[in-house]
RNA sequence: GUGGCUAUGGUGAAGCGGUCAACACGGCGGAUUGUGGCUCCGUUAUUGCGUGGGUUCGAUCCCCACUAGUCACCCCA
């Protein structure tokens, strides 16, 4: 216990830590260019926030929360989204004031209970984007455009955009009643899971793997079919913005969403190699959750994506970045009498913003060069004790093996002269 | 949460109911006197083979539980 993470945790160690740096800073750079601002929020909120923002029926809600109570009797939950917060945060700063449109982005741990698995874990990173304020399916279009952009960037392919509708209050009620007609006489010989869904949120039975199942629902009417006016024409003009900037996309009328908030636009990037996970992208239109938070209706359109599934599918296609390590200098110091001059020098190397490491432990010389060298070291100075007494160092060019003898004097001067040329 | 599979050193892994637990990589040291990357040599799990029980004269290899990982389901990022 006392040397292991908690299960479904994991520690991102030194030599991975690149990967997380390269894909933050495509994230910013992204963002930057399409206008979004990063926020952080706190990494736990009320629970209240989370049963109301996200729905109480929902899986998340109901059984992968982690929940506690404070000291102060206050019931707590770790974010398992990160979108409810955002709006909270939206609402309690009256970023609405600034903006009738406001576009923010977030990286950070999400916390659920789920059973691990590769690409799933207990805390796990997400990005993503909340534009709160617009209703034009041109928002949902830029949304859905800023996920694609961020996939190829990376140089992702072989990823599948799949769109959708989920109605909106008006037309949804209404699809439900008509699923739920058309499931009525073949409830009994729906599974188990589908039954519990009748009620509950019959839309799912739509993507039930059960073969007996996915029988039944051949002919159901699908959503896409039933929508209002106003969510159909949405739903056109989001396929033709997408269509003119060229995003490439499928229609499923079967996407449904977990969390009860979306309405309109439904999207998911799949990335099949992944198995099981290979939702690596999803998002959608939530126009209802501000409201239902507290605020002023409003509309909202965004995603999440899980940035351990996108390194995971980045490793499939061996696009992780390398681990390069940059260290400039290497002093290699020896005898005594050669340790504390060297430690000053790289001190003032490091004092000139030159990278520079040594040694301490009086390892033999072959052995320091060992160490320079897997340190990637462009030179080594070296120091002994005849140096020392001569005050010159030699400074080795790690790449051509070209050594020259260079006085103290001149020696930070020369290195940087070095350096930069 | 349900079901299947797996569990050997820093890593990838071989192995048998019973004399030293292969091999490779990595790490460390060395190959005549102060010099790396290639090559070669040595060394690197010292009552040990996830943890705890059990079967057995004896278990890393058999059984059970737990834990963890993994796959599928559920769900999702």
């Amino acid at each position: 216990m006392l040397t292991s993470v908690p299960r479904g945790t994991k520690d991102i160690l030194p030599d991975t830590i690149h990967q997380w740096l390269y894909l933050e800073e495509k994230i910013r750079e992204l963002c930057a260019k399409y206008g979004f601002n990063e926020i952080r929020t706190p990494l736990f909120e009320h629970t209240e926030l989370f049963l109301r923002g996200i729905g109480e029926t929902t899986d998340v809600v109901e059984k992968e929360m982690y929940t506690f109570e404070d000291r102060g009797g206050r019931s707590i939950t770790l974010r398992p989204e990160n979108t409810a917060s955002a709006v909270r945060a939206y609402l309690q700063n009256k970023l609405y004031a600034d903006n009738n449109l406001t576009k923010l982005f977030y990286i950070g741990s999400m916390f659920r209970y789920d059973k691990p698995q590769a690409g799933r874990y207990r805390e796990f990173h997400q990005f993503g984007v909340e534009a709160i304020g617009e209703q034009n399916p041109l928002m949902d279009a830029e949304v859905i455009s800023l996920g694609a952009d961020f996939l190829k960037e990376l140089g992702l392919t072989d990823v599948i955009l799949k769109i959708n509708s989920v109605g909106c209050p008006k037309c949804r009620p209404v699809y439900r009643e008509k699923l739920q007609a058309f499931f009525k006489d073949k409830f009994e010989h729906l599974c188990k899971d589908c039954q519990s869904r009748f009620d509950r949120n019959p839309l799912r039975i739509l993507d039930c793997k059960n073969p007996t199942c996915k029988e039944l629902s051949v002919g159901v009417p699908e959503i896409t079919d039933c929508l209002c006016d106003e969510c159909a024409d949405h739903f056109e003009h989001l396929q033709h913005h997408l269509k003119a900037i060229g995003v490439d996309f499928v229609l499923d009328p079967r996407l449904v969403r977990g969390l009860d908030y979306y309405t309109k636009t439904a999207f998911e990037f799949k990335y099949t190699p992944l198995g099981a996970q290979s939702a690596v992208l999803g998002g959608g239109r939530y126009d209802g959750l501000i409201e239902e938070c507290g605020g002023n209706p409003t509309p909202a359109v965004g995603f999440a994506t899980g940035l351990e599934r996108v390194l995971l599918a980045l490793e499939t296609q061996q696009l992780l970045p390398k681990n390069k390590e940059k260290c400039t200098v290497f002093i290699v110091a020896m005898g005594d009498k050669a340790k504390e001059p060297a430690f000053k020098l790289l001190h003032e190397l490091r004092s000139k913003n030159i990278a520079a490491l040594m040694d301490y432990a009086g390892r033999s010389m072959k052995a320091q060069m060992k160490q320079a060298n897997k340190h990637n070291a462009q030179y080594a100075i070296i120091l002994g004790e005849d140096e020392i007494d001569k005050q010159i160092a030699t400074v080795r060019n790690m790449n051509d093996s070209e050594q020259m003898e260079i006085p103290f004097d001149t020696l930070i001067d020369k290195i940087i002269f070095e350096v930069n040329k």
